[in-house]
DNA sequence: CTGAAAGCGCTTACAG
DNA sequence: CTGAAAGCGCTTACAG
C-alpha cells in the first residue's frame, strides 16, 4: 500500500504539500494540487483514517445507537443517518442494544469511549447523566432523537399531541365509543412512548367531555402480532365494543385492522382504525395515521451533529427541536355507522 | 482524557508495561498488573483505539456491506452479525447502499480502503474481481452471504434446492397445479436469488412429470404488497386458478394470503402457499415456509471472519459453506380439497 | 519481568 | 506557496 512518501516523491514535493493538497486544509498552488492528486490517483493512494485521527484528533466516524434495529422504525432512522452521513464523508458505527443485558454499560462505558467516534447519535434512548457525562468529558457532541435530555441537543416527537391528534380526528368523525390499544408502563421503552400517545388520547376525550373508560385500554407490544391480540380482545366484546380504535403504532393498527377482519367486521364500515407511524405497510392497508418520517428524523439528527462538529453553528440556541408530523387519512377511517350522539 | 502515560506514572512503570498489562500481550507479573489495572480504573484510562491502531496495524473493526437495511432479513443478518462482533470485542462499521447511484463505488474505492476496518463482510453481494482484489491487496479478509464468489470466503444458501424444497411439499400434498410468485431477471439481486428458487420449483416439477406452465407464473418486488398483486392475478383467474402457490419470500407469501383472503378463499381450504424465510410475521399468519436463519448467518459470518483474523484458522479448506434451512410446516398449506391426478 | 526508544502514517504550527 | 520537524498515543522488538 503506498503512503504518503510515495506520492510526495512522485510528486516532487514534500510530505506536508501532500497533505495540504489531498485534504484542502492550506493553500497549495493549483500546479501543485493537480500534480500530486495525479499521483496519489496513480498509486492508488487513500490515506490511513488511523494516522489522519490521531494527527487531528478527529475520526470521520460518529456512532450510533439504537435499541432495536430490527423493527421498521429504527431502521428507518439509521438509514436516513447513514446515507446523510456518507454524504459529509462520514462513517457510521452501528451499537444495537437489542441483545440486552451488559450491552448498555459495555458500549457506553468501553466502545464509545476508545476515541473511535466525534460523536453519537442516540435514538430513543433516555441517556443516564453518567452516559451524558462521560460523551461530554470527552468532548463527544451528542444528538438525541426521541425526546429530550438535559444537556444534549435532541430532536423530539410530540407524543402527547400525536396521540390527541390521532383521537381527535374519530372524534371530529362523530365517534364517541374510541378504543386505545397502547403498551402497558412496565414494558415501556426509555421516553415512555405508550404512556405519552395515551394521554393525548385521554385528553382529548375529556376535551369534548367523554369520560375515559378503562375497559377500552388494551395492551400488547408493539407488532403486528400485539395489536393483533389486543384488537381481538377489544372489538370481540359483545357488550362493548368500541366503533373506532387508536392503535399507538402503526404495526398495531394493521393487527387491528386483521383482528377486525377475522371478527367479521369491515373497516371502517363498524370500525374505524387509526395509528400512528405512516410504516411502509400503511398505504397498502389503506391505514390512516400520523406520518413521522423517521428517515428524515436521522438525516436531520446528522445535520444537527454537523453544525456542532464544524463551526458556524446554526441555530444553537433550539436545544430541542420538535420533529414533524402529520395526519394522513386513508380508508381505514370514516363516520360511524350508527352515530351516537 | 488521561492518556497511557499517568497510568504509568500512577502506577510506577513504563509505559511499554502498561500497555503489556492492559492488553495481555506480552508477560507481566502479577502484581504489576493489578497495580495497572488498578491505576487505570482510577483514572478512567481508555486505550485510544487510533493510536493503537496505527501501531499494530489493527482496528477491531469490521465493515458490513449490505443492499438494503430496511428489510426483515437484511437487519436480522446485521444483528446476528453485530453481537457476535460485539462479543469480540470489534466495532461494526455499517455501509448501506440502499440509496443507489454512486455509494456501491464509493464504499468500495474510498471508504473501505482508508484502513479503517480489519475486514469486511459482503452481504447479499457479487463482489466484483475489482472489488474482491483491492481488499485483498490490501490484505483485508473478506466473507461474502449469500452465494459463491471466487477467492472469497463465503456463507451461501442452495437457493435452487430451497425451492424445490418447498415445491416438493405441495407435490407431496397432491397439489399439481402450483403457481409460483417470483421476481423477473431486470429486477434481481446479485446473486439471481429469485431465478434460482424459481429454477427450483421448474425441476420439481418436471421431476414429477408436471409440466410447467408459464401462465402460472407472476412477478413482483419481495414485498407484501408485491406479492399481494401477484397472487391478485394468478389466484383470480377464472379459467386456470392454481391450488397452490410457492412464493420465493415470505413477505410475498404473506400479500399472497391476504390475496386469497380478499378474493374469498380460504387458506389452505382452496389454495395452499408456502414462502421462504421464516419471517418474523410467518407464525402469526400461520405460514409455512423454509427457514434459513438469518441472524445466525450473520454470527456465522463472523467467526468465519475471526478464524481468518487470528492464528490458529480452523477449517480453511473449506470455501463455500452452505447454509442451514429448514422446512417448516404451519397451517396454509394443506392437500388440496379436489385432487387431481 | 521490565524499560528506553523507535516507529506506525499522518498533520500542522513555525519558518521562510 | 512550501518544507523540516515535532507530535498525535500507542506497541513492540531489542536489551537487560
Amino acid at each position: 500500500m503506498p503512503g504518503i512518501i510515495e506520492v510526495a516523491q512522485l510528486a516532487g514535493v514534500s510530505t506536508a504539500t501532500v497533505s495540504r493538497a489531498l485534504s484542502g486544509n492550506g493553500h497549495v498552488s493549483a500546479a501543485t494540487r493537480d500534480r500530486v492528486q495525479a499521483a496519489a490517483l496513480e498509486l492508488g493512494y487513500v490515506v490511513s483514517s488511523n494516522a489522519s485521527s490521531l494527527a487531528t484528533g478527529r475520526t470521520k466516524n460518529v456512532g450510533v445507537v439504537i435499541p432495536f434495529l430490527n423493527r421498521w422504525f429504527f431502521s428507518s432512522v439509521i438509514e436516513g443517518a447513514e446515507q446523510a452521513l456518507l454524504t459529509h464523508g462520514y462513517d457510521l458505527t452501528l451499537y444495537n442494544l437489542s441483545g440486552g443485558g451488559d450491552e448498555r454499560r459495555l458500549v457506553f462505558e468501553h466502545f464509545l469511549l476508545r476515541k473511535r467516534v466525534d460523536a453519537v447519535i442516540a435514538i430513543s434512548l433516555e441517556l443516564t447523566p453518567g452516559e451524558v457525562g462521560r460523551l461530554l468529558a470527552m468532548n463527544k457532541p451528542i444528538v438525541g432523537v426521541g425526546g429530550p435530555l438535559p444537556g444534549v441537543r435532541t430532536l423530539s416527537i410530540a407524543d402527547v399531541e400525536l396521540g390527541r391528534l390521532a383521537t381527535e380526528h374519530l372524534l371530529s368523525l362523530g365517534h364517541r365509543s374510541i378504543g386505545h390499544i397502547g403498551e402497558t408502563e412496565e414494558s415501556e421503552t426509555d421516553f415512555h412512548v405508550p404512556t405519552n400517545r395515551r394521554a393525548g388520547y385521554e385528553s382529548a376525550l375529556l376535551a369534548v367531555g367523554v369520560p375515559v373508560d378503562p375497559e377500552l385500554f388494551r395492551s400488547g407490544d408493539f407488532t403486528i402480532q400485539g395489536g393483533y391480540a389486543a384488537a381481538k380482545q377489544l372489538l370481540g366484546n359483545p357488550r362493548k365494543r368500541p366503533t373506532a380504535v387508536f392503535a399507538a403504532s402503526d404495526e398495531m393498527a394493521i393487527g387491528a385492522i386483521l383482528a377486525a377482519r377475522d371478527l367479521g367486521l369491515t373497516v371502517p364500515g363498524d370500525v374505524s382504525i387509526i395509528g400512528i407511524d405512516d410504516h411502509e405497510l400503511a398505504e397498502f392497508f389503506g391505514l390512516s395515521t400520523i406520518a413521522q418520517f423517521p428517515a428524515a428524523q436521522g438525516r436531520l439528527a446528522v445535520e444537527i451533529l454537523m453544525d456542532q462538529l464544524h463551526p458556524g453553528h446554526r441555530d444553537q440556541s433550539t436545544v430541542n427541536t420538535p420533529l414533524n408530523y402529520e395526519l394522513v387519512v386513508r380508508s381505514s377511517t370514516a363516520r360511524p355507522a350508527t352515530p351516537r350522539r
